[in-house]
DNA sequence: ATCCATAGCGCC
DNA sequence: AGGGCGCTATGGAT
């Protein structure tokens, strides 16, 4: 059963759907109003339809509704108006309302006076109804139906998820970071002033560099005072840093460290995101291109390996931390059908499998020689090791060039289930056809060039990217599933608290530990089954069960 | 006062 | 050397 919701001012509007889309009777219902009203519709899981899951579910969760299934009409519409598998273009009525979020505000223009509708972008019930009706019929149309249709689900389990992650948030010992803090900068400062540690390692850069006035802080700063002392660097990057010899280079790098913690997640930051023991920080599923999540606020996607020691499961609570070993190669592997990859992805370590099958030497090699693979290297190492992994492996090598060449040709490339990438931009595509041009300079020609690798660079990982991205969210949205099938153990569930790309964490009762491990891994499975059906790869997974984020791994 | 680009570095 | 991000501080521009 599905049912449409529209937000309204002051509550929503709601509606039951019938089997072809339309919709029957009209509810107009306050927030609270909702979870029983959703329990009186009988259906076990109902499929929420909605605009936007980022202005709804947050108000369902609150009111300690959660949610089983939906489709999240802008995310679906942002794949489905882009993909090469939608061969008849979507019809919504209202199609400019459903673009991101900036779009959907009027443009200058000013609204008319009686234009009550809504100026904030907010569909209507009818508009939730038409773009519903819309999106169906385009992924009816398409000759991989079932690829979207599964995009489109865990797209929107994603949003889901995602709203949810926020919601309960990751556990968090406060007092835990605050001490860690403090054993490194010293005593807490008053807000602007520099930890202790930090003044003191800066006033032991200014005494070697002779500059009494420097703000280690300010890079053109920082530059200047290096060249006046006779180091010659042309930035003040740490790697650039560390191959100097000088008695100042020691104090700034630690400087370096010292800030970077103080400034992303220092008492500032866990005042800000950090309460009542949780970490709430802001995600936005699938914000990036490739349909990776982005994060807005707290850092989510950042959190550092230094500070990981704070996160400490609830008292008889563990956390079950799970991490696909070298997905994007298991996921290339799969996409470009590769027997001889796939045999290689059957071992737990991928780069090991490497080198047990005589493609390079060491494991180290087989690392550096995939991810330039992956990302576009074409010199160093990895561009040594290439054609070997040619030889090795050409279905795989040849799926990625080809997304690297189409890419460089200005065209759109598609992840497996039909996540197409965005078009060059105007003025990318204008260099190409000037440096074309009989009259075009060498130097025309050559930057032309360079913006064509970037984009193909682009592109070539656009597919993997993406793809494993897609991979994750079908491995999220079953899990999620599971782990509502799990229950609880006095009254505690085991819930999704962390998701990273392509890592998960999971808070459970000690007593689920092993009922989750399980569930974790045979989503794995599932997720594999789902997108590349019965072809021979494996999605390896590295589980711990701790009490400590930290003592992962 | 506010916006924007850049440098630098954290994560995958 | 290479792909994708977010966040902070800085400094110039509006």
């Amino acid at each position: 059963m599905d049912v449409a919701v529209a937000a309204v001012a002051g509550g929503v509007h709601v509606s039951v759907l019938d089997e072809h889309g339309r919709a029957t009777e009209v509810h107009r219902l306050t927030w609270s109003d909702l979870p029983p009203f959703v329990i009186g519709l009988g259906a076990q899981h109902p499929r929420w339809v909605w605009a936007d899951t980022g202005t709804v579910y947050p108000r369902l969760l609150d009111a300690g509704l959660t949610v089983a299934r939906c489709q999240d009409l802008r995310q679906c519409h942002a794949i489905l108006s882009r993909s090469t598998y939608v061969t008849s273009p979507l019809t919504s009525v209202a199609d400019g309302r459903w673009g991101p979020h900036e779009q959907a505000q009027d443009d200058g223009a000013a609204p008319a006076l009686l234009d009550l509708t809504d100026t904030d972008g907010t569909p209507t019930l009818a508009e939730v109804v038409d773009e519903h009706r819309a999106q169906h019929e385009a992924v009816r149309g398409s000759a991989q139906g079932a690829r979207l249709r599964l995009l489109l689900a865990a797209e929107s389990a994603g949003a889901l998820a995602g709203a949810e992650l926020t919601h309960v948030g990751l556990p968090f010992d406060a007092a835990e970071h605050d001490r860690f803090l403090t054993s490194l900068l010293g005593p807490r400062p008053l807000p602007g002033v520099r930890p202790r540690t930090m003044e003191d390692l800066a006033d032991r850069v200014r005494a070697e560099l002779g500059a009494p006035t420097l703000n280690p802080d300010s890079a053109p700063d920082l530059l200047r005072a290096l060249h006046s002392a006779g180091i010659t660097v042309d930035t003040t990057r740490q790697w650039e840093l560390t191959q100097v010899d000088h008695p100042a280079i020691g104090p700034l790098l630690e400087y370096k460290k010292l800030a970077r913690l103080h400034g992303a997640n220092g008492w500032s930051w866990l005042s800000t995101w950090v309460a009542q023991g949780r970490f709430r920080p802001g995600y936005i599923p699938s914000g990036v291109v490739t349909g990776r999540w982005a994060a807005r606020g707290g850092g989510a996607l950042q959190l550092p390996k230094q500070i990981r020691g704070a996160v400490v499961a609830d008292p008889g609570c563990v956390l079950v931390v799970a991490d696909a070993a070298q997905l994007e190669p298991r996921v290339l592997a799969a996409m470009s059908r590769d027997e001889a990859m796939a045999r290689a992805s059957r071992r737990r370590d991928l780069y090991q499998g490497l080198v047990d099958d005589g493609v390079v030497d060491t494991r180290a090699h087989a690392k550096v020689a995939m991810l330039g693979a992956l990302y576009g290297a074409t010199s160093g190492e990895s561009g040594r090791l290439m054609p070997r992994l040619q030889r090795s492996y050409p279905a795989a090598t040849a799926y990625v060039e080809a997304a690297a060449r189409a890419g460089e040709a200005g065209e759109v490339v598609t992840t497996w289930l039909g996540r197409s990438s965005p078009a060059p931009p105007e003025s990318w595509q204008q260099a190409q056809s000037w440096s074309a041009l009989p009259e075009a300079d060498p130097d025309e020609r050559r930057r032309a060039r360079t913006q064509a690798r970037d984009w193909g660079r682009f592109t070539r990982n656009f597919v993997v990217q993406g793809t494993a991205a897609e991979w994750a969210l079908c491995w999220l949205a079953d899990l999620r599933r599971e782990l509502a099938a799990l229950g609880d153990v006095g009254g505690r569930p085991a819930r999704l608290v962390y998701f990273l790309h392509d890592e998960v964490i999971v808070e459970a009762p000690v007593e689920l530990a092993g009922a989750v491990t399980d569930a974790v891994r045979s989503s794995a499975r599932r997720a594999g089954q789902l997108l590349f059906g019965s072809f021979p790869v494996e999605f390896a997974l590295d589980v711990c069960v701790v009490a400590r984020y930290s003592d992962a791994g």
